[in-house]
DNA sequence: CATGAATGAGTCTTCATTCAT
DNA sequence: GATGAATGAAGACTCATTCAT
């Protein structure tokens, strides 16, 4: 008898096996969901996506909500990552790494985001527990930068919250018509051109200096 | 049958009648596809919302998808009216007043205006057709004036589509959670303030003049 | 216009017809558990059956489950309107009319008790609410017999609720074989027969009496 | 491979092996059969009851139809055995010691009866050729009984075959809460009293001798 | 032999659309 | 025109069975 858990060595092997599938079933849902939307999804094209039968996607998952808030969450954890590398924003040269961060970040798992974006405008779930939180997230780091600098004498006394809130939205211009595939996805220095472009309006206005 | 077309009399008060119900079931139904997308919904639910029964509907519409193309026609109309009384940007004021202008007509009409968001994601013709094509129009205010400004020495050389680009994506950043309910609508001051506030961030940044 | 509700004139009619089309239902559905089981059965031979597309089932019930339920409630109303008649068992003559009502009306809507016997094997809320409810329903009218029997000195002290209940499954013993499609469904006089054959088995014994 | 049919010696062992195997998952399939039926049952839970894989189970069995038929086979071996050390009843104690061991039998191995009967409502080949065929086994020797005390004066002359189908209801009456589960399992005790109510008042009814 | 992932036919249920009243 | 019951195609999900490891 060969113990009914087979050996040890395996498990892990076959546990990396699953994993892999699983993340792939996520790329393929994503892909689905990204164009057509939730609703407007079935499993069988995800299934057909991911070129499996329709019954082993219920061997990976509990079913097709399931796979829409695993996408949800796997979409959180490169962020995270990123975001916990960014220690504090200090100069310009800082604002524009982040934002080139976050551009690489969200355009590098576009299925994932456009499939996030599109449900929050329907899901309060996903709205408040991913989407805003995210965005808070990212806005605490900015909030941070210009309560400093307004406080070191650099900027103007501008309302912090609303100031990073309308910043996160003048980036969002640029990044989500790349993620919904509207504009062709730029090249790094492109995408460097804009974010420099993004924080040199965003310090400097479009008024010409007075001075 | 007394006449084969009625008296002509009161042809027009039957269109009228048709065209006020239709605008009753197209409200209706913009309420249901807002909150729970296209796909979501049913004309079981329309129907209801709209206090009429499933089979009435196609009286009016030849199907669910033709009552989404008549709700994205329809949230056109108050806006290019609206477009069409703004002249030329001049001054920080008329840029204010813009603003003001298409908040009013985007929340007045929120579950219109939500509806066609929530789609753009998901579909190409409305995308290009409808919300690309109204940010173009409104894209070409705001770059007529920047072009303008840039040209009589107001404005720092700025590339006017980018920017205009920009803009739009900070005014979108106040009014995207408004539609969404996410914050609450604001009063016609608080309006005004965030306006002002985001066209000052506009024109002058947020670092200190140094002159 | 014709008012929304229609003419009240109509609605009994439309009533009825809901009515009589959801009967047409549950005799189909009860023909098709009664040989398959619940579970065993699906939707599509219940609707065969009921000569109605799969979707109108769902007009009338919620689901399959709702249906199996119907029936069940369904099977109680004869049975009920039977015992209600039952005033009070005194002589051999009541029980035997009894019994005999009892078959008349088990048979009569065979499906249906078929469907609720192999059910209340597997189904506890079927075994206890309903079953075990309509026996013991019928168990008291036996005990108040015997009961009574006992105080004046007809009946020997015997346990009522033992014997009710072994009564019951003599009786038991005749029905289900013809419910179960065993043994051919008997004429009246058959009945009868069986009928006197029981209670005077149950009153004499068949010992040979000694006296 | 060493040798196509392993040594001789350990085949006993190897069958003695495959056959306790065996037993064990008729004991889990029973189980589950018993409290859900067969359609309502799943291969899955029947190799989690028996703590195998699921494909294991079909090493033993060809499927789940052969499950279900090899469970009412098995049910058969006990009674047989008891039943053929029944030699021939004389007394009203051979009787009561007959009732007794059929109560034994049916109640040490439930689910097997509970599966058994169950799907005897539905399954018109183990209704024949198993239950029936069971019962019949069981009423031949009531009738014996009975034609013989007929004969030899101490019976009425009642009809054998009707008595011994309601004498076989009487005593499912009992048995059958109890495999149910409705009523509790009785002690020893218990049954011996139940086994001798029953057939007391078979013997005697309930209505006072008037001798 | 044991395992359990893969399969896809089959189940219950929903829903856009039609049409008789 | 208004109604809502009827329809059946399509969707999410289940499960008996197979087979590679």
């Amino acid at each position: 008898m060969t113990n009914g858990k087979r050996c040890r060595l395996f498990e892990g092997r076959r546990q990396r096996r699953i994993s892999r599938r699983r993340d792939e079933i996520l790329k393929a849902a994503a892909c689905v969901f990204a164009t057509k939307g939730y609703a407007g999804s079935t499993i069988k094209e995800i299934a057909a996506q991911a070129d499996i039968a329709e019954g082993t996607l219920y061997n990976y998952f509990d079913g097709k909500r399931e796979i829409l808030l695993a996408i949800v969450n796997a979409s959180q954890a490169p962020l995270e990552t990123m975001l916990q590398e960014v220690c504090e924003l200090r100069e310009r040269e800082d604002v524009i790494a982040l934002a080139e961060k976050i551009f690489d970040v969200l355009i590098s798992q576009t299925p994932f985001t456009r499939t996030l974006m599109a449900e929050a405008w329907l899901d309060d779930v996903i709205l408040q527990d991913v989407v805003m939180g995210r965005l808070q997230r990212i806005g605490q780091h900015l909030q941070a930068f210009i309560t400093a600098r307004i406080a070191d004498g650099a900027f103007r006394p501008v309302d912090p919250v609303l100031t990073s809130w309308m910043v996160i939205g003048m980036f969002s211009a640029i990044v989500i018509p790349i993620l919904r595939g509207h504009t062709p996805v730029p090249s790094p220095e492109r995408r460097r051109a804009l974010a420099e472009a993004a924080v040199d309006l965003l310090l400097d206005g479009i008024r010409v200096r007075e001075g």
